[in-house]
DNA sequence: CACCGTACTTTACGCTGTAAGGAGTGGCAA
DNA sequence: TTGCCACTCCTTACAGCGTAAAGTACGGTG
């Protein structure tokens, strides 16, 4: 078996993922007690937190080694004497937040209760750290957290008795349903943030530019015109929210609604044994 | 109503989207039959057509105006002649590879069949253009072909009967759900193209770092062990496909049918008066 | 006290989008 | 025919990115 490239980067990016509680600074494991030089005056966690802050308020494209080190007052440079490269820093930023979500979920009132608190706290959680998602899917971190949130989400839909190769697909189905309702919403907040311009003015300035250039969309569109024919019915949480959001949360309830009665389906299809 | 800033470039952006055909270039509403100075060397066409393949053959990343420029054997700066910007640029790749999916769907089987070959199609369409999933959802480009596809998948489903506001929700959890899905795909073969590591390889390297970090993980994630124990069946699209790619297509195939059961089971609630 | 490993800094490279200004082309009015 | 000038395309430049390489200063150990 011949060992490919990021074997000796996957050591270090192990180690740092799995270093157990940090007394004060570094690595619990290849750190010696006391050594020659000057003191260290940062350390993994506090770089990693200053980071998640970075991109928490100005996005994931404004987070740089450089912001990152200025708000330690640091350079740039500084961070690589404890972490090998971005790519790692990253890893350990989501890691590192998956640990707010919750481990346990109330399952005395059946999966369906539980598997919808489980969306609330996980879209909560993703609007809270949009840069989460687009941190890439491909290859899973392998960290502590990203198991236990796994681990939290199968403890939630076990009880249903379907079995394993099914269940991969619900889970599945449902992350990917809740990240990309977040993501709309995500993408909605950054592109107001970033161009100045909210939904509302945005859409007032390009209507009449619509109805200049494609005066006919109703006859070529209708149905695309028939279904935004109306308002969405009020959502009880979120009256307050801004014009797309308020979409967006009708959307999500809809959707969480099909998905729900799906997998019920999908239990009384593949048989479940247990309660 | 005050203005924002944005209006000005939406007034270029709209005229670009819906300029009619091309008859030898330039946009057909504000460009003179003849005009002094030297001849028009490119097209918006041409430098969209040659955008899409720098996409195409390696990723958004490398889309840069100096590889578009590039491409068609003239410098970054003289694409800026055609087109306002490169935001401009991305939202004309867009709507113009979204032209690729089909405006028509067999209903005559019924709308099972025909949202299944419309989930099929527009995945095959995000793995060939894998860049259109990094181009943001929050605010529709409004030009002719994103108008079309989604009428075409409103069609599809118009026929169950189901009230606009539900219909909404419904059409964005599926189309969330193919996204999604095909997402996980592309950041594998996106991975593994730029580290170099398949991902058969990628999970040997990580496999027994993991365990020496790690021994105790079945004991603490028991449930994320029972999950993966075996192999999933065999999906007859994707015998030849590589390892995770695989477990993808499963994991399309039982969340795609969780989801219609859930579409079944909203139509049975809300009322489907048409077949 | 000298040594030398360490924390951190400075400098540098090639990359990005695009503003600014310059060069050469060619239709049209004088 | 000449000169104008709108036009296409070019070169140059800037601030930002990740990080390699080399330099500086600190301080525990021989």
């Amino acid at each position: 078996m011949v060992l490919y490239a990021g074997q000796g980067d996957a050591q270090r990016s192990m180690s740092l993922l799995w270093r157990g509680p940090d007394p004060a600074s570094g690595s619990a494991s290849d750190r010696r007690p006391s050594r020659p030089g000057p003191k260290q005056g940062l350390s993994v966690d506090a770089i990693v937190e200053a980071a998640v802050a970075v991109a928490d308020e100005q996005g994931m494209a404004a987070l740089s080694m450089r912001a990152v080190g200025q708000r330690l007052g640091r350079t740039a440079m500084a961070l690589y004497t404890y972490v090998p490269s971005k790519a790692e820093l990253i890893d350990l930023m989501y890691d590192k937040v998956l640990g707010e979500l919750p481990a346990e979920h109330d399952l005395s009132r059946g999966w369906r209760a539980a598997l919808t608190a489980w969306a609330r706290e996980t879209r909560a959680f993703y609007l809270r750290h949009p840069w989460v998602l687009q941190v890439s899917q491909a290859r899973p971190v392998l960290g502590p957290n990203e198991f236990a949130t796994l681990e939290a989400l199968a403890r939630v839909l076990h009880g249903t008795g379907l079995p394993a190769p099914v269940l991969r697909g619900v889970i599945g189905a449902v992350a990917q349903f809740v990240r990309g309702a977040a993501q709309v919403v995500a993408d909605a907040r950054q592109a107001a943030r970033a161009t100045g311009v909210g939904d509302e003015e945005w859409w007032f300035s390009r209507s009449p530019l619509l109805e200049r250039h494609a005066p006919d969309l109703a006859r070529r569109f209708p149905l695309v015109v028939w279904i935004n024919q109306d308002d969405p019915p009020a959502v009880p949480d979120a009256d307050d929210a801004p014009y797309l959001e308020r979409d967006a949360m009708h959307n999500f309830t809809v959707g969480w609604e099909v998905l729900l009665d799906g997998i019920e389906a999908s239990i009384a299809k593949h048989g479940g044994d247990q309660r």
